[in-house]
DNA sequence: CTCAAACGGCAAA
DNA sequence: TTTGCCGTTTGAG
């Protein structure tokens, strides 16, 4: 059984995709489209539906190097919060650029929820495009991806 | 304010 | 095998 590509639409991006059942490979933006399937819960996060992305796996926390260490510490960060790189570095010891570095060279943002690692400062970079990272914060702030949705219940 | 050092993996040379 | 990148942070000058 041969890995799956795919794409759906996140606004005026394309997210790729690579990934085989619970298992993800790579994923990236672009601004073309391809032909192909996602994930369920990643086209329903996409479009601004809630998505549990715990479901999925990612081939980046595999392996017991420093970095698969950093993005399983990433893992942990809550939809709608976020950690500074300093944080993130501590958790795993060592230092906060190599957890820009990590976070730089993510295989599968989203899954991976890089985003959510921001500086001390302001907001951190992302690329291809920091307004992506803005759109990704902006959808866990207000909640709408995140699950479950208790979050309508104590308001 | 500027500057440099510490950090880790990858890709290009 | 070596070099040069980076989505940072902190302390010193």
């Amino acid at each position: 059984m041969a890995i799956l590509t795919g794409s759906c639409r996140f606004g005026l991006w394309h997210v790729h995709v690579a990934w085989q059942d619970d298992l993800v490979y790579r994923v990236r933006f672009a601004r073309d489209g391809i032909p192909g399937r996602v994930p369920e819960e990643i086209l329903r996060y996409c479009s601004g539906r809630p998505a549990d992305l715990s479901s999925l796996k990612s081939v980046a926390t595999e392996g017991d190097t420093t970095f698969a260490g950093i993005y399983r510490a990433v893992l942990t960060i809550p939809c709608g919060e976020t950690v500074t790189y300093g944080e993130v570095a501590r958790m795993v010891g060592t230092a906060p650029r190599a957890v820009g570095a990590a976070m730089a060279r993510n295989p599968t943002p989203i899954v991976v929820p890089c985003h959510r690692v921001v500086a001390k400062t302001g907001i951190g970079g992302f690329s291809p495009d920091l307004a992506i990272k803005e759109i990704l914060l902006g959808m866990e702030r207000r909640g709408d991806v995140c699950t479950p949705k208790k979050r309508e219940v104590n308001r």
